[in-house]
RNA sequence: GGGCGCUUAGCUCAGUUGGUUCAGAGCAUCUGGUUUACACCCAGAGGGUCGGGGGUUCGAAUCCCUCAGCGCCCACCA
């Protein structure tokens, strides 16, 4: 067979891909007789492009599924896409208008069927460059959250939480986004601090010359003053009490209210009180039976009731408002403030409104209880657990949530109205129409005088159900495949959907199911650049991630994403890591190539081969050890650098080394066959991580049966391991690199053979080792010795010497030097051993073993002093 | 304003209950090396008073206090 001298993972990756799906390895059934091991992936936005949040987030799912599978379990991994209902529908408004379009010329179904056509397009993209990175979701399981039976599960959901009473419908201040022009909830309201200025306005005293002096971020909204307040503790404004204000502009006449909200250090201490467009206002409002003016549309432009600069933008309306009052003299100043406004999370560019408007909400108090009480006592466990401060701190200070959104790409309420105030929640309109009937005592109403409200759900609304409509669970709880997957094994997601999507899904899990959604939560870091900056279109500092994997391949696209990822820690992306994942495969393929082009022989195995293959059997079974642990606390990165580790430096830099055959010879059959099947072990452990390399080369290195695939290949299981033969290994490792160090600063090439001489009593440390120790250090002989064979270069490695003649001058002084500068050191390291051992204190209170350890420290430090001096004193 | 977290080698970070293996890893850097798997490589080396100060302890990167700097989340101060 010939092996191509480059890995090319453009071909090999599709080929792979192809022949994992034609033989079904994605996809899971229940199997009783096997331990289910489920993810859900966090669907994403059905018109998202993938970013590198995704790829990193999906090649952890990933890695876990491909271990868990390996591992005998029966793995599944659900994918899917969310509707997204506020995005895509903006999306959707966006490229209508492209087209000359507006919304608002459509009918309902008319906008719908444009979004399905944009979705049925678009949608399956972002699912199709998953496939490139390698995920091996179970595809035929795909769900869209507006598909039939998930939507249906919404509606269900609204209308048993109805029923039970937690959903209600509020006249309340909500956060309004004028440019979607709906409500949206306080997690998609985005604060950021700006530069504004605050306008100090005169408003007129009733029947009187008299100003009084207000101060506000605001001026536009002043056509909706409703009142002016003071602090009635303000001894400044006690003069105040009791009188009326003349509004400017519009000159309406509003009470002076006295309340002990209002701040006495800010701006003139006299607040103007706009009951509809702030919520701090609206309390006053409500406190003081205050008049309501909502000078607002919908779209954010000043309606009839403002009087003034009716249709004209709120932004601009301010501006043509100050310029007003400027005119009139009301105006005093205008101070710089940096302070920070609302911006709606899907459109950045948009201030949020505080609206007052009629919404359905879910009310809180009791679905949050289980859902708080099962985290705190991790019942349902936060990787990292920090994260469960967070959880904690939001659902105690959780408020309703508002569910209705002015939208249309959605699930619909499934609420009906009649006559005058009647309503009806029931899943179609017929069984509305029977409850209708039945709540007014009216039965001659018809259909035709229901009216479904307009709204559709908040996106979250939907997806918070998926682990459970994603089996079909809701409909059919006790249908097999929820039985056997729910709860799921882990969710990975990112942290800054913690309250949108992590804590819902929880909530629903107690509500719907009376049992948690997932085991475990595994929040990964946001990707952001070398600036620490989130990776962003605007700021163009996102890589493009199928470009990525065209230039380094899946495998090295993954292995750089994980190679610094701990679980919650941002990772602050570099190309230069899946350059070094891409020269990782290179480095396996190489490995691969030279084991696979051998020549072999039937002849016996050498000693040292023997223990080559004795050493690394253990060294592997250790690293497997290490794995689990890691896998076991979630440290996927420091999995990988132990693989990365166990595979470059172990088996290619030392193990192949030291069995390599001499250019041209002939390798022996048994070391073959070993180095064969641990190449194969290898495979497997590094196959979650790099899945198509370790797949192709599984498939080449030797005949296959048709379905013997890595990626249902037995995960190996750590077995016990000689912990002497690595210490052995250690030792000789060390003395090799010794000796190329001398090498090194003594212009020896390595071509050059040397002798080695030991001057020790423990030789026999060496003993196992000594051939392959002459063949990495390119020795002619290795011996022991009682003295310095002369004219040598002399070294120190622990307590035993080395020496190695060579030809011409030693540099004696220079030996001295570094003898003499060791034994600086060790007389000073011993003298802090000392120093301990003789204070009685740590000899009484340190554990038995700490003082034994400190004993043996001393007496070689005290061997090796002897030792160093001898030396010195030999060198004269 | 409340809360959380961080500060260890040039960079990114490990360091689990204070004590063998504690001052580490990867990358980067420097030196040397290409007829013999791999320069996307091999070999070797240098580099840190663990943010400052104080305390507890026989013993502190690790526990406590304090100061400084940074980051994040939450909150209605116009």
């Amino acid at each position: 067979m010939s092996l191509s001298t480059k890995y090319n993972p453009g071909e090999v990756e599709s080929k792979i891909y192809a022949e994992w799906m034609a033989k079904g390895f994605f996809h899971s059934k229940p199997n009783p007789d096997k331990e289910p091991f489920t993810i859900i992936i966090p669907p994403p936005n059905v018109t998202g492009v993938l970013h590198m949040g995704h790829m990193l987030n999906n090649t952890i799912q990933d890695v876990l599924i491909r271990k868990a599978r390996m591992e005998g379990k029966e793995a599944c991994w659900v994918p899917g896409t969310d509707h997204a209902s506020i995005a895509t529908e903006a999306k959707v408004v966006g490229l209508l208008r492209e087209r000359g379009i507006t919304k608002a010329d459509l009918t309902r179904e008319e906008f719908l069927g444009h979004a399905h056509e944009w979705k049925d397009k678009y949608g399956g993209i972002i699912l199709d460059q998953l496939k490139r990175l390698g995920a091996s979701c179970d595809w035929d399981r795909t769900f869209f959250t507006m598909e039939p039976k998930l939507s249906q599960a919404v509606i269900d959901s609204f209308i048993k939480l109805h029923r039970k009473g937690y959903i209600y419908r509020g006249h309340k201040m909500v956060n309004w986004d004028p440019k979607a022009q709906t409500t949206i909830s306080n997690e998609e309201v985005i604060y950021r601090e700006i530069d504004a200025a605050l306008y100090y306005v005169n408003y007129q005293l009733e029947g009187s010359d008299e100003f009084v002096t207000i101060a506000t971020t605001r001026p536009e909204t002043i056509l909706g003053d409703t009142a002016i307040c003071i602090n009635p503790n303000d001894e400044r404004y006690k003069h105040l009490k009791g009188k009326r204000a003349i509004v400017p502009l519009v000159n309406r006449s509003i009470p002076i209210i006295e309340d002990e909200y209002v701040d006495l250090e800010f701006g003139t201490g006299c607040l103007k009180v706009t009951p509809a467009h702030d919520t701090n206002d609206y309390d006053l409002g409500q406190k003081h039976n205050l008049e309501t003016i909502d000078i607002l549309n919908d779209d954010g432009t000043l309606s009839e009731a403002a009087q003034f600069f009716v249709g004209i933008d709120r932004e601009e309306a301010r501006k043509l408002v100050t310029k007003e009052l400027k005119s009139l003299g009301q105006l005093l100043k205008v101070e710089n403030l940096r302070h920070k406004v609302g911006f709606s999370e899907r459109n950045p560019d948009t201030v949020v409104e505080p609206k007052l408007s009629l919404q359905w909400y879910v009310n809180m108090e009791e679905i949050v209880k289980p859902a708080l009480e099962n985290v705190m006592n991790d019942e349902i466990q936060f990787y990292p657990p920090k994260f469960k401060n967070t959880y904690k701190h939001w659902l105690d200070n959780i408020r309703d949530w508002p569910i209705s959104r002015q939208l249309w790409w959605g699930q619909q309420i499934p609420a009906y109205y009649y006559g005058e105030d009647g309503v009806a929640v029931a899943p179609t309109i017929e069984e509305a129409l029977e409850i209708a009937r039945k709540d007014s005592g009216d039965p001659s109403l018809q259909l035709s005088d229901l009216k479904q409200d307009e709204d559709v759900v908040d996106t979250w609304f939907s997806s918070w159900l998926v682990p459970i409509s994603g089996f079909d669970g809701f409909e059919n709880p006790d249908n097999e495949e929820i039985r056997y997957y729910y709860p799921t094994s882990v969710l990975v997601t990112g942290w800054d959907i913690i309250f949108f999507w992590v804590a819902r899904m929880i909530f629903a899990g107690y509500e719907f199911m009376n049992e948690k959604p997932f085991e475990k939560v595994y929040f990964t870091g946001m990707v952001r650049d070398l600036q620490r900056r989130k990776m962003s279109k605007s700021l163009g500092n996102s890589p493009d991630a199928l470009a990525l994997i065209d230039q380094y391949g899946a495998d090295g696209v993954r292995v750089g994403m994980l190679l610094s990822s701990a679980a919650g820690n941002d990772l602050l992306f570099d190309e230069k890591l899946c350059e070094q994942g891409r020269n990782f495969s290179t480095k396996v393929w190489n490995a691969f190539r030279l084991v696979k082009n051998w020549e072999i022989k039937d002849q016996p195995i050498s000693e040292k081969n023997k223990i080559a293959i004795e050493w690394f059997e253990a060294r592997y079974n250790q690293v497997l050890k290490e794995l689990e642990d890691h896998f076991a606390k979630f440290r996927l990165s420091d999995a990988l650098m132990s693989v990365y580790k166990l595979i470059w430096t172990d088996f290619c830099s030392w193990y192949l080394e030291i069995i390599k055959p001499d250019f041209g010879e002939p390798i022996d059959k048994e070391t073959y066959n070993t180095t064969i099947a641990f190449f194969e072990k290898l495979m497997k452990v590094v196959h979650p991580y790099m899945p198509f390399i370790s797949e192709e080369i599984w498939q080449n290195i030797k005949e296959r049966g048709d379905s013997d695939y890595l990626i249902v290949a037995e995960w190996p299981k750590a077995k016990a391991y000689d912990t002497d033969i690595i210490a052995s290994a250690e030792k000789s490792f060390e003395l090799i690199s010794n000796i190329r160090n001398i090498r090194n600063s003594n212009g020896i090439s390595y071509k050059n053979e040397l002798e080695l001489f030991a001057k020790t009593a423990n030789f026999d440390d060496y003993a196992a080792f000594q051939n392959i120790i002459s063949k990495l250090a390119n020795l002619s002989a290795f011996t022991q010795c009682t003295e310095s064979p002369g004219n040598a270069i002399g070294f120190t490695l622990r307590s035993d010497e080395f020496f190695i003649p060579v030809e011409g001058n030693i540099d004696v002084e220079k030996e001295k030097e570094e003898l003499s500068k060791e034994l600086e050191y060790t007389q000073g390291f011993l003298n802090t051993i000392n120093k301990k051992l003789s204070n009685e204190r740590f000899v009484n209170n340190a554990p038995e073993n700490v003082v034994a350890i400190e004993k043996k420290k001393q007496a070689d430090a005290e061997s090796k002093i002897e030792m160093l001096q001898s030396k010195l004193n030999e060198l004269g």
